[in-house]
DNA sequence: ATCATAGTCGTCTGCCTGACGATAAACAGA
DNA sequence: TCTGTTTATCGTCAGGCAGACGACTATGAT
């Protein structure tokens, strides 16, 4: 067996662009890092980087987000601790004029996760920082405004997916810390869809689903009012039937 | 601006592999050709080739698709004629391993198309064949039997897209001939999910379901038995409430 | 004429959901 | 201590949809 000829196909770049989804203060927020360099310097992007030579699309996508903000992602297609948030193959990008220097694939992964630490900058990044996808996408509209590349394209993309997932999986609970209330997690469904939800609904609903939720044993008060079971998250990953997003 | 140092990052080859299914007597059947050349000489795989310096990876599919079979895909992406099949991006594989010349990376895209020719052989496949997908995906466990590189999992990925998302779009419709019967659809949905439906109930869901099924004006025997209204889709593409997939 | 096949319309029942009312258990401030 | 506020949790009720299935219709085959 011979080795491909290396002037028979063009030869690409590839990086692995994140997508870090989280809510904070009853909003959804995304991470965005400020480019150090050109293009598009000083502007705001996703965090993310090359793959290396001898590394999995997966294994790339998990080393940037610790890079970013030492979460430990938990990919269900490989086995492992889930300590750390959520991680799932989002969509490929590569249109020839994305980046001007040359031919970038980038292969964007949507990661969920709780509410945690103040995002740390590293690498080629000055800062970084969560934003509400809100104003993100808001000010993609303005030009020169909104993130570098095509990144509000592939932001828009993740939020859609994440809207979407949490309809028919658990993947709300990735949101929340390790143990949570029933109303916490209402208001993770609530912040990503935008939408105020019957609490008196929601908790039949949520804790009438098999497997969705276990009880933890203990109570909490931390959102004040009267005190209210914990839970943890169950085994199943698909609610049958689905969460129901309200009409528009 | 200054062009990325070439040393900076390791170079890819970038492929587009097709999972294209279709419904052929009953059964969810997904196009394969057969190799030509090592590795994996004589075995089948996905159809599939280089993206080019200068092409969108949509468009990649789009091409290698033509070649293939002479469909002329529609992407719902980007704007065009829907003379054709269905074409999304599906997923991206990029394992170290996973081709043992070279680092390939593959976008992987998933075609619908309704039951046409015969395929046609072109490139440098040898011949070309539309098989059964159980078959495929059986053939898989028994070592060197299935699928080359890592397609048969490619093709598992493909095949479960395609039995989540005709549930909640009108996606089924894109494996009928433009006009078709309740009936027609429903065997669609039979063929890919594996089951049987009550046709009393599915006549009653889709035909209740605004924007699914326009009247097309005439009937058809074709199938046999009382002639049948015709229908095009609709301009619907997701559908609320979906259609359930009966529990197992 | 009779049968087999496929399509279409109805009925009934159970379950789920949305829209509430009502109660319970904490805390804050008067 | 009492009262109001906040949040949690349980219950009730009506409407809608899905599964199960009966009945009838319109073709072609024997």
């Amino acid at each position: 067996m011979s080795p491909y000829d290396p002037s028979a196909f063009p030869p690409f770049a590839v990086t692995v662009d994140l997508v870090v989804l989280t809510v904070r203060r009853h909003a959804l927020c995304a991470l965005v890092v400020r480019r150090g360099e050109q293009p598009f310097q000083g502007r705001w992007a996703l965090p993310g980087g090359f793959v290396r030579g001898d590394e999995d699309l997966g294994a790339a996508a998990a080393r940037e987000l610790a890079e970013e903000t030492g979460l430990c992602a938990h990919d269900p297609a490989a086995p492992g601790v889930d300590n750390g948030a959520h991680l799932e193959q989002l969509a490929t990008y590569g249109d020839p004029q994305r980046d001007p220097r040359m031919r970038v694939v980038s292969v964007a992964h949507l990661v969920l996760a709780p509410d945690l630490p103040a995002p740390r900058a590293g690498g080629d990044a000055n800062s970084a920082r969560w934003a509400p996808v809100d104003e993100l996408l808001e000010s993609a509209d303005q030009a020169s405004a909104g993130l570098a590349f095509d990144h509000a394209r592939i932001l828009a993309d993740g939020v859609e997916r994440a809207r979407s997932k949490i309809e028919y999986s658990s993947l709300a609970t990735a949101f929340c810390p390790p143990e949570f209330t029933v109303g916490e997690l209402r208001r993770v469904y609530e912040a990503v869809w935008g939408v105020a939800l019957d609490p008196r609904n929601f908790h039949r609903k949520v804790t009438g689903t098999p497997g969705f939720l276990v009880p933890a044993g203990g109570t909490t008060t931390r959102q004040g009012g009267r005190p209210a079971q914990l839970f943890r998250a169950g085994g199943a990953t698909l609610l049958n039937p689905p969460m129901l997003r309200p009409e528009v």
